[in-house]
DNA sequence: CATATGACGTCAA
DNA sequence: TTTGACGCCATAT
């Protein structure tokens, strides 16, 4: 098992465009359940460098877990660019979120 | 009341 | 000094 961040910043990479993820799902795929703050904390600091699809990254209530407005704006813009439907800063979970059910090593 | 989630902060190399 | 790794707690459901 490789470490806990670098196994979330493989699952990141990992999303096909057109879909999301919940950190908890994230968390749970790398091996932390209960890491969903880790997951979060990875994307705040080290999305910028690592190229990571961030936007594709939503909380489990499916909404975009970003304070400033800005932020949610523009994540909002970049999904809708990948076919995903976002009323509200809410996107349905049912019908985007990815399954990842890929054994990691 | 109990369970699940969270765009953080701090320490070490 | 900067980048990578790790966990407890508060709030919402």
């Amino acid at each position: 098992m490789k470490p806990f961040t670098e196994q979330t910043l493989s699952i990141i990479q990992r999303i096909p465009s057109g879909h999301i993820m919940t950190y908890g799902q994230i968390a749970k795929c790398a091996g932390n359940p209960r890491a969903a703050r880790q997951v979060a904390r990875i994307l705040h600091s080290m999305s910028e460098k690592h190229q990571l699809p961030w936007h594709r990254v939503v909380n489990a209530k499916g909404n975009i877990s970003f304070q400033d407005a800005n932020r949610r704006k523009e994540q909002r813009t970049l999904l809708e660019q990948e076919g995903i439907a976002v009323i509200n800063g809410r996107i349905s979970l049912e019908e985007y979120q990815f399954c990842c059910e890929i054994p990691f090593e």
